[in-house]
DNA sequence: CAATACCCTATCGTTTTTATAGATTTTAAT
DNA sequence: ATTAAAATCTATAAAAACGATAGGGTATTG
């Protein structure tokens, strides 16, 4: 299951993305559009900018706003950001890679073959889409 | 993530399938061999066999045995079964649909747009291999 | 009778989600 | 320059859902 973050945190880019205008826009107007309660909003923002997706300027007349163009977000990075990894096992991940414990040899373990087919499927589908190809009507 | 009672219920199939008997097998031996948890291998076989993919014998000699040949068993069906839905998120579910109760226009949803794609390559994936391909080393 | 599968329930731990409270920073207006 | 409003930031934790595990009883077969 997509968590609810990540949800949010996907709508709430595509908003910024669809204003013409790259002025801050405040927590309470992204919130009220999308109807993600407001304070949830709030964290996910936050990881957002410190992951480099947006900017914020505080006092009055503040917000948040995109700090690149859509085109240059990749879906793989949001994804990973809010996500975590892609892979659904950690002995397919490329980016949080880790052994299981219980398997002998990943080479003949039924499971690693499988979710490694899955990861490539999804890579591809996240590494073809930016932001900008989700704002397309 | 996969939960740990899809990764086991993998396991479990494929080790059935590995052997050229098809003899009832005990609990006991797949969790050994695979390195289970024995009372948690329990309940999801059972779940396996209420839904068609194994039988099992009671009593002295007994054990769970596959009820159809690898070949026949599709990766959709086992994943449906153990892991629920393929689709990360209901509004793109095929067998388990629902509607978001705060998106107004799928059509116009960033979110759906993207799980949209993702459950379609997954879907292929999945309906490309059987328990029979799992094996082949 | 003994071995084994089946079934029901309770518990523990983790993750996710939401909620609350207050501190800090910035801006606009006076 | 001062003040007050608006907004971000930080920290905590309660509530809910889910995953994993364990215990013990019942039924069936050889």
């Amino acid at each position: 299951m997509l968590s609810k973050k990540t949800k949010y945190g996907l709508k709430a880019l595509t908003y910024l993305a669809s204003l013409e205008s790259r002025e801050p826009v405040q927590i309470a107007e992204i919130a009220k559009h999308e109807n993600i309660s407001q304070k949830f909003l709030e964290s996910i923002l936050l990881t957002l900018r410190r992951n480099g997706f947006l900017g914020s300027k505080k006092g009055k007349g503040g917000g948040y706003y995109l700090i690149k163009e859509p085109e240059d977000i990749l879906m793989t990075a949001v994804m990973r950001v809010l996500e975590g990894p892609i892979a659904m096992v950690p002995c397919v991940s490329l980016n949080f890679y880790e052994k299981c414990a219980d398997c002998p040899d990943e080479n003949k373990c039924s499971v690693n073959k499988l979710m490694l087919q899955v990861r490539d499927s999804a890579l591809e589908v996240y590494r073809n889409n930016t932001l900008a190809d989700l704002i397309a009507s």
